[in-house]
DNA sequence: TTTTAATGATAGTAATACTATTATAAATAA
DNA sequence: TTATTTATAATAGTATTACTATCATTAAAA
């Protein structure tokens, strides 16, 4: 038997849903790959157009501009991640080993999930490390929340949040702490690779270490006095 | 007597320096305004030559490119706000006073510095925190960072790391808890304005709230066990 | 007073971020 | 089966962006 895991994505991120054609499920594809090699900022429809064999107009009629679909990537990446952390700390009754198990689900490098086939995750990880604080540092921030664009990484949140309240329910910042760990998991992996001085794994370049440094200031906070 | 504040700033930033001439200080104090309101993607350097009332070839004889003026600005940034922990924080011997007198200056909305004429910091750090992160993640980061662009960040962070160090020799993460206090000082105030369910603060709307989630979050990692 | 340096005015180019039109092929319905 | 809808390909075109280049003018320095 073969599975399929579907994410399902909110319909005003796109004109026309790229999972349902051949052509929609390159431009997903691709658009990874290109944003992977050339940063969101040179990514151009052009480009990825041409990678896949089409033209411009074709991937318009897929995607009203690219923060759509960087947007869209990053929606995907939240709700898969959701997936995973509820999968992974399934049957764990345990709190607080269900919480060092988040941990190390955000901050380790993902390998490439076979039951979505033409998403690569391991690269989308990496998209989402360099490029996801742009699809929310805008100025249209509040028209696309409004529109629920950013639900995927808010309810991401909101589960952490209470696996935490879990952990210790007088503890007073759940949601900033959860918000805090997630950014962090992927800032300090940034920091660690190219800037390596705003951290302490400079010459390690273990994530291993960016998962020590989150469970001491996780676990650190949530020690009951 | 009329004191002043020069930050020195990386020759390499720009292509004649601006603080040097009343163009240059045009460019810098409308560049702040515009960005703010419009935000950096919007941002070009023809609305700035329009708004100053000179040519967009103007402004391309002070920057390069849009990317190297926001990486000024930062910067700028950086340096002035080092300046100002040294200043608020001399005579104080308690490390433990010292940081949180830091958190406070890093969470707390500036209000404009009398001593540099030009520079509107309280916008300044808006900009930063919307758009700050954007100076660094880019593909460019290596080249930028060999240039020392980000010299001044990585300098505040390793004195907030040696004021942590001090507070607590035994702390394993000095540096990526410096880093950690900064970016959430700022994305914690992102959030609590437009993306408020991704922290506690969203009733209030409070920069005392953050500092408070800041002081607990940086205190209980350092708490000798 | 001559030279240099900074600015203003103007033009021009390649690339980006789109929109529109028309033809064609494939899938679906009558 | 034909007729109709739908997706895509091919092509063209526009406004804006991100620059570079040239030349005249003005102000400052030698």
């Amino acid at each position: 038997m073969k599975l399929q895991l579907q994410i399902k994505m909110n319909e005003a991120l796109f004109i026309r849903n790229p999972e349902q054609s051949e052509l929609g499920r390159n431009i997903i594809q691709h658009s990874i790959q290109l944003i992977y090699k050339q940063g969101f900022e040179a990514f151009t429809f052009k480009k990825l157009a041409e990678d896949i064999g089409t033209t411009e107009a074709g991937i318009y009629r897929y995607f009203e501009n690219k923060h759509k679909l960087l947007v869209y990537l990053t929606a995907w990446y939240w709700g898969w991640l959701e997936f995973q952390i509820s999968y992974h700390t399934n049957n764990i009754t345990d709190p607080v080993v269900k919480l060092r198990r988040v941990i190390k689900l955000l901050a380790t490098a993902v390998e490439d999930d076979e039951l979505t086939g033409y998403i690569n995750e391991t690269l989308l990880h990496q998209i989402v490390i360099s490029e996801g604080s742009k699809a929310y540092l805008t100025k249209q921030v509040g028209e696309d929340n409004k529109q629920q664009f950013f639900k995927p990484y808010k309810d991401l949140c909101r589960v952490i949040g209470s696996i935490i309240t879990e952990c210790n329910s007088k503890y007073k910042y759940p949601k900033s702490l959860a918000s805090t760990i997630i950014e962090m998991a992927h800032f300090q992996n940034f920091f660690m690779y190219n800037l390596p001085s705003l951290t302490d794994f400079g010459k390690a370049k273990k994530e291993t270490e960016i998962i020590s440094f989150l469970n001491d200031l996780v676990f650190s906070s949530l020690k009951k006095s």
